[in-house]
DNA sequence: GTCTATAGGTGGATAGAC
DNA sequence: GTCTATCCACCTATAGAC
């Protein structure tokens, strides 16, 4: 376990003071979890997340930020190996695998922060405070503009316009599947079937899924 | 306008209440909405909520109830007219027409009370509070059951488990695009495209990507 | 039913000792 | 850097006059 808070250094007492405030957020909302509740969970004291954040927002941001950064770094690797050289146009299955991939797997990673950030990746996208947005934005908009430039390529017929709207649709589907899980559970257990599955299934069926969505799109939408 | 306190029914109350409530949730968040701001946007006296709805909670409960209701046995009426009679299999692009349209419509109704719901309807598969969420799931439960024994009956060689997991998906794509639409408006911006889109356009790309998404399930999901 | 006043509690932030 | 004590703004809920 981490260290007492005496002799704790300040990076252990920022990082605990982060994996307190994720797994908070992640359990019962930002604004519901007061820095009471999330130093008592650091084991540090009040003052300690407005001297080393500044002020609860500051710490929020940095939550996100610490995790959305290699998030997004990982997609955009993945990507990029996808096509041998800038030339080829790379696979749909591979990008689509490629955005997918890196945040389905943080819901059954053996880091426990991992895991409870993925709880956060879905109710992020509707959080209200301009300020996060933005912070989330920001980290987004190069995967965003990556992706889509890529999958132009792939679909040359289709307009920028069905191109934006598919992708939108596709980051509703996996911010549900990532941390809209009590739904689906809930369901189950109505058909009685038990939840026995890995996450290699889920990306699969996901991606299957998805794969064929965007395989519509050269044609008429509607026939 | 709605009239002065003075002269107003208690029915008015309560129905200015909700109505102020479900545009500060929709805006601000319900956590982040205080009972001052709610009666004050009504044009109400503070406690009246209390009165009216027994707590912050009860007020909560009722903005959701007044709307999903109404939404969801739109769906299955929808739902009910895809097929002739029982026995006849209903034709997919109907079935998901029906789940998608009432919910997209709603985000630009001539009723403002829709709008403003429109965009509490993604934020809320995410909301921490369980008395909420359990409200939420008991006005969706007929809907999910009646729709996923429709998808069966149109693929009945598909397993439980793909058409939950794929009915799952669709609820994120649509709660995306009918809630999240600041992030494809920021992406269409990027892109220096107008957003000159109708509502029916709209209907009809999420249903076609849906549509050529669930006809790749009878094969299998990896090529 | 409406409204004012207020009780009773919790929130984020900070001053200042160590 | 850490920690305690405290400020004060704001919250929900309620009591009681009208």
């Amino acid at each position: 376990m981490s260290p007492e808070p005496s002799d704790r250094h300040s990076q252990d007492t920022k990082t605990a003071l982060l994996d307190a405030a994720e797994k908070l957020f992640a359990h019962s909302g930002i604004a519901q979890s007061s820095l009471r509740s999330i130093t008592t969970g650091a084991k540090a004291n009040l003052a300690s997340v407005n001297y080393h954040f500044g002020s609860k927002e500051g710490l929020v941001r940095a939550v996100f930020a610490r995790r959305l950064h290699p998030l997004n770094q990982q997609r955009l690797d993945l990507l990029a190996r996808c096509a041998r050289d800038d030339r080829e146009i790379p696979d749909l299955q591979c990008l689509l695998r490629a955005f997918v991939e890196p945040a389905v797997t943080m819901i059954s990673s053996d880091d426990t922060g991992d895991r409870e950030f993925a709880k956060l990746l879905g109710r992020m996208l509707f959080e209200p405070s301009n300020d996060l947005r933005a912070l989330i934005m920001d980290e987004f908009r190069e995967v965003s503009e990556q992706f889509t430039a890529e999958l132009s390529r792939v679909f040359p017929a289709a307009s920028q316009q069905e191109i934006v709207w598919r992708f939108h649709f596709m980051v509703g589907s996996l911010a549900h599947t990532v941390a809209g899980r009590y739904m689906i559970s809930h369901r189950l257990e109505c058909l009685q079937l038990t939840e026995d599955e890995d996450v290699e299934t889920l990306i699969n069926r996901l991606v299957g899924f998805l794969q064929t969505g965007w395989l519509g799109i050269e044609g008429e939408a509607m026939p």
